[in-house]
DNA sequence: AGGTTGATTCGACGAACATCAATGCAACCG
DNA sequence: CGGTTGCATTGATGTTCGTCGAATCAACCT
């Protein structure tokens, strides 16, 4: 089910200091991955797909769940659903009849490490 | 220069918690502006352009020194800074014969912020 | 004023995207 | 087995996006 996962998300900082937008220019291959992330974020139909698998207390929905909470098809929902596994912020897994979907925590705390200002050498005020 | 701006990324979080992905579920008016600022980072120049601001220690960069960084044309560099202005991400400012771009950094911890999870209720290992 | 350089705006075009209806696949149940 | 329900995939369509050339605006400099 968890297939191909964008691997930007799952690096593990080995290159001294990964991504950080202060901390150095984003090569082209790093600006591409991330850039892929940011899009699937780029939704408010996702944002709130992962905000719901997110707040979820047991850290699991059924996609039974999601699906009925917007006035959308359920093939859209679907697809939405992907775009997020594709993107390595959520996982799935199914059990029995129905879908599960859980948020990869390690993702969402990367995309943040990554925005999360280095106090880059006094920003002269 | 700092016309219009996404309000998101200025609010002072007056409703007890803001949003954060992990704490409630989006309504649609958060997931809709949330994802402006995603948007305008889901692009590998717009991301390429604001690392290059953010990491630029006197925190200035001339566009006369970000445009010729890219095989792109001047209007499409121009474009994508457009954008992340709107997003809220960056400001300009004219100085005589060229226009300055700096960040604003509240707009990526607040970002930074949406995506922190806030270890919700034991995410059951 | 006229000319030059830096930067934004405009208009157009192809690519990528969000959405849906129809179909396909998987698991349950009689 | 055949029927039903849950979810994913396919194919098609209207919209948005990234890009460019051309035109425009702003500031400098004779």
């Amino acid at each position: 089910m968890s297939k191909q996962e964008l691997v930007v998300l799952a690096q593990d900082d080995a290159d001294g200091c990964c991504g950080r937008l202060g901390s150095a220019p984003l090569d082209e291959d790093q600006a591409g991955d991330l850039a892929k992330v940011f899009k699937a974020l780029g939704d408010p139909v996702r944002l709130r797909l992962l905000s719901m698998i997110a707040s979820r207390a047991g850290g699991e929905v059924c996609v039974c769940e999601l699906t009925p909470a917007f006035e959308l098809s359920q093939p859209t929902i679907s697809h939405h659903l992907k775009l997020l596994r594709q993107a390595g912020l959520v996982d799935s897994e199914r059990r029995g009849t129905w879908v599960y979907y859980r948020v990869l925590p390690a993702a969402l705390e990367r995309l943040a490490a990554v925005l999360t200002a280095p106090q880059a050498a006094e920003v002269n005020a």
